[in-house]
RNA sequence: GGCCUGUUGGUGAAGGGGUUUAACACGCCACCCUCUCAAGGUGGUAUUCACGGGUUCGAAACCCGUACAGGCUACCA
């Protein structure tokens, strides 16, 4: 009875060797410096912020370095599977306008990329044939504690303040003869498989982490589960090895959590002699929470929700901009000298990452957000309106069907100019800011006028009779001027402020009395542009339905 | 308890011993412009870089300690 003998009855079925694999997933064909990247969730819920940033980071290190940007799914947990985990990814990415390379999506059978599956429940024989490696060379071994022994370690490991965990004397089993563990494994008793780690705690290497620089890590020595009991799938840690293997990753981008497994990480690729991907730990996205601050949350921040962007309608390049501020300090500096390039060609750099996590700055999104909607054309204006509302306000959506060409003359207001207009900060606000310009919504408003009716009657008759629909905006002003003086409305607010018992009130009460009277609001963009677009009809109809109350 | 990482305004941050009386951007405030908004313009907004020691002619920057925060310490990823 020897190792092999162990290795065989555990794996009966693996026939395969480490090295067949190697064959089916060869060397990548890809330039020099061609970074191979991948997003890898575990499908346990839905994707929000926190795996958006290194999303982006990965998918931009691939496309400017003509490299890969991969989708692997890490299912290796059933029982915390969440449905439609798995098709949210696929819709956010397509949100966003991110297309990986190689992926699996199995719902819809279909698969692209040579280093399939990448699905990691798939991909058990695979992970099998290397645990069973290890158990032929002695470097794992079957290991028979139960679930309450581990407990009990760890409580009195606890109690004596000593490190927690299965190493050194803990490791109960690792030195089991090969035909006890047979004997057992026959009896069918449960097990999992642990690596025999040969770490030593005290002893420190160097390691090398792009974003935070060289540190001394101490090395692991923990006996670490590699493949579970349940359903002999292997542990992420394994299955990172494994995968990042054969798939051939360049560089591991992820959340500073990971940092404290580098030491596992580190001593797997070393047991197998593979070379060690480069690893980029970025900083996790905070959130003030009163006075303290923590990990930015699902249940406890709307905001963490990559739904919350979309049920918002910010433009997706405007939370893409935002992260990548957050992602890299000089991103700013860099999106301002190439305003039209695609952020994908932002040379970013893992140094630049700052090492302490972020708050994630909801007005500077709105910022960002304003400014590339106001660069827009008006036609984009209206495409992003269009799919926003056919999502969230579909009576909405209808109206906007209907008055194409007059919609996109409202969102042209103030826009062809060299500083345009900013005041639509997501999608779904420029309802609440055009609404009066559609009669179907306007007839239910409610219209009141801070000044007196006697007063806003006379203004609205005299405006009647001058008002031109064809006057040109500065035309328009002068007969405004002209109608201010007639009835003693100071034509400028200084005159007005010097002595305003002279008037009965300023140019500004009699334009808003012409704008309530045409929106309802007191707050509209530029006047005449609304009635340009409002036409000479709905103009005058609105005037008159005041007149006649 | 152990291990790891961090700490510069309200936010993201630049800066790695003298050019910093701490850049830039967002926010906030004030004023200007103005038919109301949104913009735009100008200015203000950290008595000082978590704290305490040290090194130095000189420290936000280098060293040590402390505090605080976060992460990990699962047959979760």
């Amino acid at each position: 009875m020897n190792r092999e003998d162990l290795a065989n009855l555990i794996f009966p079925t693996i026939t395969k060797t480490i090295a067949d694999y190697e064959k089916m997933y060869p060397e990548r064909n890809l330039e020099n410096e061609a970074k191979v990247t991948r997003f890898a969730p575990s499908p346990t819920g839905f994707m929000h912020i926190g795996h958006f940033m290194p999303t982006l980071i990965n998918y931009v290190l691939a496309k400017q370095s003509n490299g890969i940007f991969y989708l692997r799914n890490e299912d290796t947990d059933s029982s915390r599977e969440v449905d439609g985990a798995v098709s949210y990814i696929r819709h956010v990415f397509s949100h966003y306008h991110i297309k990986p390379d190689e992926y699996e999506y199995k719902d819809l059978n279909e698969t692209k990329g040579l280093y399939a599956p990448y699905i990691q429940s798939e991909r058990k024989e695979i992970y099998q044939t290397f645990i069973k490696y290890l158990i032929q060379e002695g470097k794992a071994y079957p290991c028979f504690l139960t679930p309450e022994e581990i407990d009990s370690i760890r409580e009195g490991q606890a109690k004596d303040k000593r490190r927690i965990g299965i190493y050194g004397r803990y490791a109960k089993y690792r030195d089991l003869p090969v035909e006890e563990a047979m004997k057992r494994i026959k009896k069918g008793e449960v097990y999992t498989i642990r690596l025999k780690s040969s770490g030593d705690f005290n002893r420190k290497f160097k390691f090398n982490d792009l974003a935070f620089g060289e540190m001394e890590l101490p090395e692991n020595d923990l006996d670490i589960p590699i493949m579970k009991s349940k359903d002999g799938l292997p542990t992420y840690h394994f299955a990172h090895l494994v995968d990042d293997h054969l798939m051939h990753t360049t560089h591991v981008v992820r959340g500073q959590e990971w940092l404290s497994s580098v030491p596992i990480h580190y001593e797997l690729f070393k047991t197998f002699g593979f070379k060690m991907p480069k690893y980029i730990h970025i900083p996790l996205i905070l959130k003030k929470d009163g006075e303290s601050i923590r990990k930015i949350s699902k249940r406890l921040d709307p905001e963490a929700k990559m739904s919350y962007y979309e049920e918002k309608g910010y433009p997706y390049l405007a939370v893409i901009e935002a992260v990548m501020t957050i992602a890299n300090s000089n991103y700013e500096a860099w999106r301002e000298g190439h305003p039209t390039e695609p952020y994908t060609n932002f040379p970013f750099s893992p140094k630049k990452m700052s090492a302490s996590g972020a708050l994630f700055d909801l007005d500077k999104l709105d910022n960002i957000s304003k400014n590339i909607i106001s660069r827009m054309t008006k036609e984009e204006v209206y495409e992003g309106v269009l799919n926003w509302s056919k999502e969230y306000d579909i009576e909405f959506y209808n109206l906007l069907i209907k008055y194409k060409d007059y919609s996109m003359l409202i969102y042209n207001i103030e826009r062809e100019q060299k500083k345009p207009r900013k005041d639509y900060t997501y999608y779904s606000e420029i309802k609440e800011k055009t609404w009066y310009m559609y009669d179907e919504y306007f007839k239910d408003a409610t219209i009141t006028f801070a000044s007196p009716i006697q007063q806003v009657k006379t203004i609205l008759e005299e405006y009647k009779t001058i008002y031109q629909e064809e006057d040109l905006q500065e035309q328009w002003f002068t007969k405004i001027k002209e109608l201010c003086t007639k009835l003693n409305y100071a034509t400028d607010m200084k005159a007005y402020k010097e002595n305003p018992e002279k008037y009965l009130g300023s140019i500004v009460d009699v334009t808003n009395i012409i704008r309530v009277a045409l929106t309802s609001l007191t707050t509209t963009p530029d006047l005449y542009s609304i009635m340009k677009i409002l036409g000479k009809e709905k103009v005058l109809a609105r005037i008159e339905k005041i007149l006649v109350k």
